[in-house]
RNA sequence: UGGGCUGUCGUCAAGCGGUAAGACACAGCACUUUGACUGCUGCAUUCGUAGGUUCGAAUCCUGCCAGCCCAG
């Protein structure tokens, strides 16, 4: 039998499919479901979280069955709602933008599920997300780079990885060039999940609904207050400051005759600032909380590729350390920089490689 | 109470006798392992109301109703 390594399964294809590649290369593969939340009982309907319902669970069982690993359902349900839930509400509390699912790989898959693999006797953690993992042969140090499938990277949202995370992180969907060829494989191998369509949305959030789950489980109550212009002018009325976030323009009701952004927030005034298309761009930002790769901090200058959300092309700026938070400047503004997403940088020469990544502080 | 003006989708707004543009908002779908953005589709059988003229009216005429402005 080769090395252990706890794979995490979520009950998709992606997951299933790593679990395979890993079988195949030799490894001793233990298939976990993490189990993070327990869902909602709303009005006697029991609603389920994508990543650990019990047909997640299910599908994921059989896979291992089908893949004859080993098989385990984990509970992870405190460490979820203390590093997940708690800062997820607490962010929406303070008039930011979470971003759960980094929060998540930070704290539980790369977090307290090694701790958990490493009682299994397994040095090794695997999930299916889009990335790799190599080693840098002149530093020896570990890098995150892009996945193949550059359409599906998820780079994005493991920029937080330490060295330590990464030298036992593995990432056997990296070399696949598309979902399709996940699919594929998903296919010949006759995997139960072969055909399960992509999650999106929370995942403790199923119905989409996350003011209503803020409602319900952190008792935050939205308070209606102004929509006003650049200058101070009253526009109308918002549902609460929770309802919105940087660049919104849906779900404002507020008819100008044109388009209308949501450019500021401000939760000590409960207001929220409105402006017209092309308002919503800035070139600058300011991070914090911030984790770098190639090496462990950095002083002067350098010119990197960064952008600013899940799915946007990286963008050429450069970044430099202001007192202690990093300050990033683009050549060309980007939109909707969120006070509470992230900002992910990578090498300017080799825009695959990972260089790090904050909390946009504003 | 005289004089003038206006009344078209939730909002703004085209139309000026030939059979209801558009924008914003809203809804659905697509996209998306976060919130968003974006794209596509839908959205007034009816033009304050009641009559009249006309082959034909939101468009012309008359009464009424409502709102606004000026005068008192």
């Amino acid at each position: 039998m080769g090395e252990k390594v706890v794979i995490g399964m979520s009950g998709g294809v992606d997951s299933s499919v790593a679990a395979a590649v890993l079988k195949r290369q030799g490894y001793d593969v233990i298939g976990v479901t993490m189990r993070l939340w327990d869902g909602e009982n709303i009005d006697g309907c029991f609603t389920e979280g994508s990543c650990c319902s019990l047909s997640a669970v299910e599908d994921a069982r059989r896979v291992a069955y089908a893949l004859g690993i080993e098989y385990h359902v984990m509970d992870f349900r405190r460490e979820f709602e203390s590093s997940v839930i708690d800062y997820f509400v607490n962010e929406y509390k303070i008039g930011r933008t979470p971003n759960p699912c980094i929060a998540c790989n930070k704290h539980l898959k790369f977090g307290a599920l090694l701790k958990k693999a490493e009682i299994l006797g397994a040095k090794l953690v695997a999930t299916g997300h889009y990335a790799s993992v190599s080693v840098d042969e002149e530093s020896g140090r570990y890098l995150l780079k892009c996945a193949n499938a550059d359409e599906k990277d998820q780079t994005y949202a493991l920029y937080s990885l330490t060295q330590e995370q990464l030298s036992h992180t593995l990432f056997p969907l990296g070399e696949f060039k598309s979902k399709a060829e996940v699919r594929t494989v998903a296919d010949s191998l006759n995997l139960p999940t072969a055909n399960k369509p992509d999650s999106q949305e929370i995942c403790f959030v199923p119905d989409n609904d996350y003011v209503g789950f803020l409602k319900r489980n952190a008792g935050i109550v939205p308070t209606i207050g102004d929509f006003v212009d650049i200058n101070g002018n009253v526009l109308g009325q918002h549902k609460g400051i929770v309802n919105y976030t940087i660049g919104q323009r849906k779900g404002l009701g507020i008819a100008f005759g044109k388009p209308m952004f949501v450019i500021k927030i401000d939760p000590k005034l409960n207001r929220i600032t409105l402006g017209e298309q092309g308002t919503e761009f800035s070139n600058c930002l300011f991070a914090e909380d911030l984790n770098f790769i190639p090496f462990d901090n950095f002083t002067g200058e350098m010119r990197v590729m960064a952008k600013v959300r899940y799915s946007a092309a990286p963008a050429m700026a450069t970044m430099e350390m202001v007192n202690e938070t990093l300050k990033i400047t683009f050549d060309t503004p980007q939109r909707a920089i969120t006070p509470g997403q992230a900002v992910v940088i990578y090498d300017a020469e080799n825009p695959a490689i990972v260089l790090g990544g904050g909390t946009i502080l504003t």
